[in-house]
DNA sequence: TTATTTGCAAAATGTTTGCTTTGCT
DNA sequence: AGCAAAGCAAACATTTTGCAAATAA
């Protein structure tokens, strides 16, 4: 799939927002994980991804990149319970879903509002904690997988 | 810390349900995880706690035990975001908690009650999605780090 | 120009595995 | 006795790092 314009703008938008040199293996990376906003990548993922586009990035400067992504909070790290660590960008659109992973196919699908609306009040007063971000997981089995 | 005569009741009953065979090693991890119930260790982490007893238990082993704890239901696999997995005993009274991670001083408190009283029925209903477990990790900053 | 970033290979880390010996039951 | 588990060392997979060469600004 060829980066839609509009994934340019959210392209462009990045880039400015996160002031940093933009390389041309920064630019693919991002343009990756754009693509598949939707989906969940190990660094692995993501090289093979680069390399069918015949291109070809170091690991090392995949780690690194993501790294920074995850810095700026661009992106966001999962442990699905493989033994690689999975990665999404995360912009206004998909902010704060949760996860849900089948335990037969792996299949992850994404969900929203499972949390009490005043979660962030209740552990702020009853435990004098500032939530910044948190992580749900929940796992059992799909659809289709139930039977 | 002695194991208390509770915590024996503990072991037998973990014992008996779990229908393995019980080997002197498999005996002094479980009484490691029951004495720190409250807590959340790494593998090395019990290896040392084995040590500090004047015991040597090889890493294979309790890899291998918390594994088969994991199978039974009776240990549960933490992702804090530091390198090395956690685990936890996970006995009635403790069940089904959430994190509160600090992330400067690395802090775990543990809650309950933040998810909505329905949403095992939610996600069956509209995603077809069946629940077994899950974990809700949430990130921030604790009383004292908060300043 | 010059401070940053890349790529490669080597290292580090956590976890798993094969195989022989040991020990439950 | 006989099968299951332990210990050790070696293998593994993922992630991190050092350093020389390349490159964005
Ligand atoms: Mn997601
Ligand atoms: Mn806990």
């Amino acid at each position: 799939m060829k980066t839609s314009s509009n994934a340019n703008q959210v392209m462009n938008d990045l880039m400015e927002k996160m002031d940093i040199r933009m390389t041309y293996q920064r630019k693919i990376i991002l343009s990756i994980l754009i693509d598949n906003i939707d989906k969940h990548l190990t660094a692995n993922e993501i090289y093979s991804l680069i390399k069918v586009k015949n291109d070809v990035i170091g690991m090392a400067t995949i780690y690194r990149t993501i790294d920074i992504l995850l810095d700026k909070g661009i992106v966001i790290k999962h442990d699905f319970g493989d033994s690689a660590a999975k990665y999404e960008l995360e912009i206004e659109k998909n902010k704060n879903h949760h996860h849900l992973i089948c335990k037969k196919c792996g299949k992850v699908i994404e969900v929203s509002g499972l949390l009490k609306e005043d979660f962030y009040e209740k552990i702020l007063r009853e435990k004098g904690f500032q939530c910044t971000e948190y992580r749900l997981k929940i796992f059992g089995y799909c659809d289709k997988c139930r039977s």
